[in-house]
DNA sequence: GTCTATACTTGGATAGAC
DNA sequence: GTCTATCCAAGTATAGAC
């Protein structure tokens, strides 16, 4: 098998070493949390030197932003993949259930968690922070549409009030679950709107792409 | 003016180091994170020297937990002393609005954050803040019980899941208000839940102490 | 109780050899 | 591109003077 050129051990990384650099700090932001995400720690875990850091990415937070970028866009790529086949309340809640689950156990939300809390006390990370939150509320927005603009509820709060709320409970959820490592409070809520589902579906919670009232028979 | 013993400036502490410390840590805290909380910072606000955070709190993390617990306990003591005058869910919504307009004003909620975020990075401080949540977690579910146990919607879900629930979107609100220092987005949120309140009032979301169900009026 | 001084550690960032 | 070496700042914690 080939080697890189020079004599350092190859450890996890095959010839790519930014690509390291990120991976390793996705992995320490999402186990050991911001304040423990330094340049010799991430570094560490990439298997190699503190200085590249600053040789790839300039300062520790723009390392620490590309590891929130990467981890955004696989899930953003995700989430509108499985939206697609979304027909009803009753998938909405079991895909929302799926993906807190996955998100839960894999970190990704206490990464994003931790990046948050963490902006209070780096001038400037707040705003950068918030412009890479964008995607994730629109996707809320988007995935709550049928709730939010087109059925019984519609008129009675907007898209954008519901979204915010759903993108704060899941982020609350996993800053509570994190806290002692117990997911199972945070699941037993997904799994009882799980059961709930099929009662607001009943209710008119859910309408189709355009069904606007329940009026006309035409095709459903 | 009387002047406390030795030369040092009075400064914001009349005789009572101890005390200082921990208001220094709790504004610390409240405005500039978990991060920043340092020995050296929290004294500086004090008004008195470094090596004073270790003479009365052993360490740093210990300081930082009697902050937390200082306005835990005065935000519990306000918080039931409110909540004796709730008569119905608008009362409830109004009291919750406030609550949080408060506590998104000054900082109590960004210091509760700070805490639960910042003990990912520190070994034993999870467990530690966890304890502390509890008071918490049990004023939310007295508070919703008339909701969660007796009304229309009791049985559908248990108390508990709730509270955590409301819990979470407490934390998860806080956290997005703070990213880019916006509160409207949050307020807007319990705007809406205020002028929708009646509405779930007619229809038995909420029900008096002694009404169990419509069809007895025997005593549970 | 409070201060000064200091030991020790860790972290951000740069310079320069290879 | 990667490493070694180093500087400097900041943090925790302790010792000892007053």
């Amino acid at each position: 098998m080939r080697r890189t050129g020079s004599a350092s051990r190859p450890s996890a990384r095959a010839g790519n070493t930014r690509q390291a650099l990120v991976d390793a700090a996705v992995d320490v932001l999402r186990h050991e949390g911001f304040a423990a995400a330094t340049a010799r720690t991430v570094a560490g875990r990439a298997g190699c030197n503190q200085g590249l850091v600053f040789y790839y990415f300039g300062s520790v937070v723009d390392l620490l932003l590309a590891a929130l970028d990467e981890v955004s866009e696989q899930r953003r790529r995700r989430y509108e993949e499985a939206l697609a086949g979304v027909g009803g309340l009753g998938d909405l809640v079991d895909l929302a259930a799926r993906i807190f689950a996955e998100d839960l156990e894999s970190g990704d939300a206490a990464l994003l968690v931790e990046m948050i809390a963490g902006a209070t006390s780096t001038p400037g990370l707040g705003v950068a922070v918030k412009a890479r939150l964008v995607p994730w509320a629109q996707f809320a927005a988007a995935a709550l549409e049928p709730i939010s603009s087109r059925s019984a509820l519609a008129g009675l709060a907007g898209a954008g009030e519901i979204a915010h709320a759903t993108v704060a409970l899941y982020l609350g959820l996993e800053l509570l679950s994190h806290l002692d490592g117990d997911t199972a409070p945070a699941l037993a809520l997904f799994e009882r709107a799980r059961r709930l589902a099929p009662l607001a579906d009943m209710a008119g919670l859910w309408t189709g792409k355009d069904q606007t009232s329940p009026t006309t028979t035409e095709e459903k």
